[in-house]
DNA sequence: CTGTTAGCGCATTCAC
DNA sequence: GTGAATGCGCTAACAG
């Protein structure tokens, strides 16, 4: 590998001065610097990241971890990031944790051994926070996006408003005439669960329907976990609607009815958060509310940067980003997007 | 930050016993490992990455470049490369080039200075070559994923068969009695839109059917550069089956087909390489090419951990991996992909 | 089994 | 404007 020194020789200079002409070119004489370019041309010079990190105590990459990157949400999360990060000069790596706090942990390492300058977070769950502890220590810099941690409010935070978006979505259903709902979450330790089920009772409290626990599936796993669904809610309670709480769990649960032979939405109404259909092949038969994934992307490394370079705001800054309810079955003119 | 050091003094040691005990526990005595553990732990010391990979020549770390994050093919291509990495004890880092040469090539820099143990690249086009050339004067593993490069045979890949299922996808269409067919391609610098279109033209030739330039649209990349097809295509020349080279190509032809008011697949059939609705959500009237993304992840990681690692095979490594016709509208009984 | 020495490649600080 | 010395934190090689 060409290093420093090899460059230097080639120049007829010292290693210094082929420093400076990479770093600070304006402490140079131009004739040196055409000379020293030349070398570095001509030896194809790349230098050493980790001497180079070594030295200056930093790295300029910012890394974004995500639960799940197959999940279309996540991955317009990141090109949000992305494109804040390189406009800024740093590189953006993204590290999939799979929903594995063990995982996420390693991954979480990578900061605190100063492999990269910050890092942009959506933890798996509220447990990660005696990961996420420690960093401060090191003054690493971190933000979390979409999921935040409720016992970690020094953290700063880029967040859809859950509950308020759940809350209309289900007032909306309600509307439309549906009152025997059914709802599927996933781990209560993972906070948009918890603020997607407190907007779900505030919406049902104030239509006076009751909350009832026996129609609501939390922590299904493994498809035979959906089967009360198709088994039980639709021909004994009479369900006509069902709320899930993402896209893909949103997905699991429309394939369960199509296989039990029940047409939707006109059987059974399914909607979610996040495009279940980020292609959107279908002709949209499932209203669900559209999160600001992009800026949310934007916005925490936005916020990451100002921790970084030690600029920006002073205290804690908790960012809640703005939905929309989306639903394409109806004609354009009386969308509900329109109507916001 | 704690280092080395700190953790030595603390437990009474020589910073190379602490080194010793995370490295190589073997040669320190029990009861010493246990001191400078507590030390470590009450310290929560974590080595310095930097200092680290500058002392030792590698990271640990295995970078995959894809051109479009978004795309679900390549995140699964993704979760194949970071469950062979992980299982190595690598950590995966996924980096989104966004189809730009200009990224890519800041991205490759990552391996040149050694920030990273080897890359997984799933290039921009074959203009990549010229970046890709200098990768061997370091000695910077490399491998190749979904498209190849035909002027650098010396880089191992790991691809699909593009000629031959654009060849079997189209004797199908033909089959069922499509012989006005409509193209979307994309780059022709691409590597698999190159062999996907020799494919088409494979199966058109056997079928004593003429390959038709004006019924094929490449380098579309406005909305507006689709209108062909619907101002003429179908119209004029009695399309009624459109080959898009990739998912969300599909997509695009499938949502300009219906804002038009055919009906896909009755008036137009569309078919395409890739999964195009990645969540399944429709009843799947899209006949696609089934890539086998996972194990093309996969086996580039292996084959690249191989590189790295020495061992393995010496020549250059080339896999070309079997895809799957798949027809959801056939009944479960007569699918395409029963019969292979 | 443990400590000392030296060097990985680069950049900051100080001389010239 | 340029060069020489020093240190970033860690580990391999050699002593003891």
């Amino acid at each position: 590998m060409i290093k420093l020194s090899d460059v230097a020789k080639r120049a007829g200079v010292s290693s210094m001065t082929v420093s400076r002409v990479i770093n600070h070119p304006d402490k140079v004489s131009a004739d040196t610097i055409l000379r020293v370019q030349k070398a570095m041309e001509e030896l194809q010079y790349v230098s050493n990241g980790p001497a180079k990190s070594l030295a200056l105590g930093q790295t300029r990459i910012l890394a974004l971890l995500v639960p799940d990157i197959t999940n279309p949400f996540f991955t317009t999360v990141a090109r949000g990031a992305e494109d804040v990060a390189r406009d800024a000069g740093y590189r953006l790596i993204l590290c999939n944790t799979d929903e594995n706090p063990q995982v996420e942990w390693n991954y979480l390492q990578m900061s605190r051994s100063r492999q990269v300058d910050g890092m942009i977070v959506s933890v798996c769950d509220d447990n990660s926070a005696a990961h996420l502890k420690v960093l401060p220590i090191d003054k690493v810099p971190v933000v979390l996006v979409d999921r935040k941690i409720p016992s970690e409010p020094y953290l700063d935070y880029v967040v859809g408003d859950n509950v308020l978006a759940s809350e209309q979505l289900i007032d909306y259903l309600i509307t439309k005439g549906h009152t025997r709902l059914g709802f599927v979450f996933g781990n209560p330790a993972v906070s948009v669960i918890r603020d997607r089920m407190a907007g779900v009772q505030r919406s049902l409290k104030r239509h006076d329907l009751i909350w009832r626990p026996d129609l609501c599936l939390t922590q299904a796993r493994s498809p035979g976990d959906y089967r009360l669904i198709t088994d039980d809610w639709i021909p004994r309670h009479h369900v006509t609607a069902i709320f899930a709480w993402n896209n893909l769990t949103a997905a699991h649960v429309y394939h369960l009815l199509v296989s039990h032979g029940y047409r939707v939405p006109d059987d059974v109404l399914v909607s979610c958060f996040d495009n279940p259909d980020p292609l959107s092949i279908t002709n949209g038969f499932i209203p669900f509310v559209r999160q600001p994934a992009y800026d949310m992307g934007r916005n925490a490394t936005i916020q990451l940067l100002e921790r970084i370079a030690g600029s920006g705001r002073q205290g804690v800054v908790h960012q809640i980003l703005v939905s929309q309810l989306v639903d394409r079955t109806l004609t354009p003119t009386t969308r509900i997007a329109e109507h916001r």
